[in-house]
DNA sequence: CCCCTTACTGACCTTAAGTACAATGCCGTC
DNA sequence: GACGGCATTGTACTTAAGGTCAGTAAGGGG
C-alpha cells in the first residue's frame, strides 16, 4: 500500500519520509491524479495555512478518486474533525504526529476503520445521540405544547427543579406543577425524568423494551 | 494480540473460532475480569438476546478495564451503533461478518481505530454535523462506578424508577436508593434527572457549579 | 355575552425520592 | 486475622414531586 502525502511546507515531510520510506509526496491534490496510480492508496492531506473550507475541495477531489484520505492538522477542532469526515476523509489526525502513530494510522485505514483523535471520537458520539431520530417515540409532538409549556419542558430537559423553573419564570411553584402536569399528559410521559430525555431525544426505559 | 469473545450462544463462537484460532470464549463479562489477563485484549460482545440497555453495562464494565471492545449484533441498528460507540466501543459489527472481515476489524480497533458499518458512518458524520456545536462536556466520571452502581446507573438513564431498577436487578428498593446517594456524590449530580441526563452526555442546568 | 383556551393560584393529599445512621456478609489485600 | 471496599438491607425521617379539586382572570371567537 503505496502512501502519498499532500503537503506544500517541505518540513514535515520529513516525519512522513521517516514513517514511509517510500512514499511520495506533492503539492497539490491535482498531482494526485496526474500520477495516475493504478493502485488504491493512502492520501494524507496538510491542511496547515489552510482554512477548513479551503479543503474540502481538495479533499473531495481525492476522496471522488477513490482514495483514502486522512487530513492532518496542527490546530485540531471538533467542528473541523466532523466536517472533514462527513466529506470523506476516513482519518483526522495532529500534524506533528510521530512516524509510529502515522503508520498505525495508515494501518487503521487501510483495513476500513476510521481514525480520530480520541477525545474527538466520544464527543462526535454523543453529539450524534441527540440528532439521531428515535425510530420507536419518534420526536416529541413539542407543538402540542403552548409557549409556556415549553418553556417548563424546555428547563426541565436542562435538569432544573419545579422551584428553579419557578424562580425563573417568576411564577409559583404550584403553577409549574400545573403545566408539568399538562406537559405529562400531552407528551405521553409520566414523571420529569422521561421529560427530561424525550427532550432530548432519548429513547426511554419502557421503549426500550 | 489475543481475542476474548463474549457470547451465550455456542454456535457463534464457530467462525470466531475460524478467524482467531486462539481465541477465548466466555460467557459473561463478569469472567473477563476473573481472567485477569495480562496483556491488552480485544472483547467481542455478542449482543444476541439482548436489548441494548443490558449490554451497556457489560460494555461499560468491559471498557472501564481498558479493553477495546467490539459490539456483534445480529440487527444493527443505527441508533444502537452511536449508543454502544458512545458508551465505549471501538466497534460495531454484524454478528455474521465473514472471518476475514473480523480480522480486519481487530486489527482496525487494535491500532486505535474506529470501526462500525460503512452506511453508518456517512450517517453519522451527517448527524453530527447538523447537531448544535456546543462547547465542552467531557463525559462522567464512569469509571468511578463499581459495576453494580453502573447498571443502576444505566437504568436511571432510560428513566426507570426507583422500584423498576430494584425489580430489575432482583433488589430491595431501599439498595437502589443506596446506590444512587454514592452515584450523586461520585459523578457530582444532585438528582436522578442530572444524572440521566449526565448519562447522555447532555449538559445540565447548573451544572456551572 | 357565552364559551373555550391559556395562564395562574390555593389548600390538601399521596407517594416517590433522597438522606441519616446504622448493620451484615463477602472478598481480597496486607 | 485485621482492614477496606463492595453489595445488601433495615428503620426512620425530610422533602420534592405529582395529583385532586377546586377558583380567578385575561383574551379571542361564535
Amino acid at each position: 500500500m503505496k502512501q502519498l502525502f499532500v503537503a506544500r511546507d517541505g518540513r514535515v515531510r520529513e516525519r512522513w519520509q521517516k514513517a514511509f520510506p517510500d512514499a511520495q509526496a506533492v503539492r497539490q491534490v491535482g498531482e494526485v491524479a496526474a500520477l495516475a496510480a493504478a493502485a488504491m492508496q493512502t492520501v494524507w492531506l496538510d491542511k496547515t495555512g489552510l482554512d477548513t473550507i479551503e479543503v474540502l475541495p481538495s479533499l473531495r477531489e481525492a476522496v471522488g478518486l477513490g482514495y483514502r484520505v486522512v487530513v492532518m492538522t496542527a490546530t485540531p477542532s471538533e467542528a473541523e474533525a466532523f466536517r472533514v469526515l462527513n466529506t470523506g476523509a476516513v482519518g483526522y489526525c495532529h500534524l506533528e504526529s510521530a512516524p509510529e502513530q502515522l503508520r498505525e494510522i495508515a494501518l487503521v485505514v487501510e483495513h476500513g476503520g476510521l481514525w480520530m483523535l480520541p477525545e474527538l471520537v466520544q464527543r462526535l458520539m454523543a453529539l450524534s445521540l441527540r440528532a439521531v431520530p428515535t425510530p420507536a417515540a419518534g420526536p416529541p409532538q413539542l407543538n402540542d405544547l403552548t409557549p409556556r409549556e415549553l418553556m417548563v419542558a424546555e428547563r426541565v430537559a436542562h435538569g432544573a427543579s419545579n422551584r428553579e423553573i419557578a424562580e425563573a419564570l417568576d411564577i409559583t411553584e404550584r403553577t409549574v406543577k400545573a403545566h408539568m402536569s399538562t406537559i405529562f399528559e400531552k407528551l405521553g410521559v409520566r414523571d420529569r425524568v422521561q421529560l427530561a430525555l424525550a427532550m432530548n431525544n432519548i429513547p426511554t426505559y419502557a421503549t426500550v423494551n
